[in-house]
DNA sequence: CAGGATCCTCTATGATACTG
DNA sequence: CAGTATCATAGAGGATCCTG
């Protein structure tokens, strides 16, 4: 907010702090409880139609996967594409710009499935030490 | 939930869409607004008093720095110490589980680093388009 | 100094109903 | 089918006061 000195000099007093921070900005997008799993969907398939993402994003509302959507769709790491069939039919895919976020998340994922039994296993222990 | 199999056989039908999979739990708890930035600024000091964490993450509530320490500490990714002098001291530091997580943050923050940009572009283009 | 306890206010998100 | 619009609500998160 102060400055817009966000270049990524600083090496101890990280920015990060700030709002401002890609990273931080980049935490708001995938940390979304729908964006990621919707990234890692197309990701699987390629192109996925509305109906077929809501099928496979168990538990998403219409209405926050509209949303999701959208703001993919504006971050410019999906296009939506409309076909003016009969009933409308509409694509989703990601762009090499939002494919590109599958390697990083995979390297969440492989912390994930190697150290969250780890982290599971604190959790139990630190809820049986306080009864 | 169903079994472990998480490995990465399932090409299209992916159980990360469960909130049991371990990586939508590890997203629940990095993109926690705060604790991705606890966890840099330990990963940079290595040991921090509360105080000082809340004086580097900037615009932390007092309540949201405790809950979010005491989220981190029940996960095994930092420790607490009580030093139990006059004016009580408290020590935060990452636990090497925690700093394990440093690997997976930093591929983060250079997506964010380098792409963000471009999805500033794409923003601006988006909105730009509809007037 | 660290943090517990409260109160209060938005915001995110779900449910529902309607439409091109 | 793929949304948009509206309503309602739980809960996140901030502000404040209090204490070991």
């Amino acid at each position: 907010m102060s400055s817009g000195v966000d270049t990524d000099a600083a090496p101890v007093r990280f920015d990060a702090f700030s709002a401002e921070c890609p990273s931080r900005r980049l935490l708001d997008t995938i940390g979304d409880k729908w964006a990621s799993l919707t990234i890692v969907a197309l990701g699987l398939n390629g192109r996925l139609r509305f109906s077929e993402l809501a099928a496979r994003i168990e538990g998403v509302s219409q209405k926050m996967l509209t949303q999701t959507l959208r703001n993919l769709e504006r971050d410019g790491l999906l296009t939506r594409t409309v076909t003016p069939s009969v009933p409308v039919r509409v694509d989703y895919e990601l762009t090499p710009l939002g494919a590109s976020l599958l390697g990083p998340i995979s390297h969440l994922k492989a912390w994930a499935e190697e150290h969250m039994p780890a982290v599971d296993e604190a959790r139990a222990a630190y809820d049986r030490s306080r009864s």
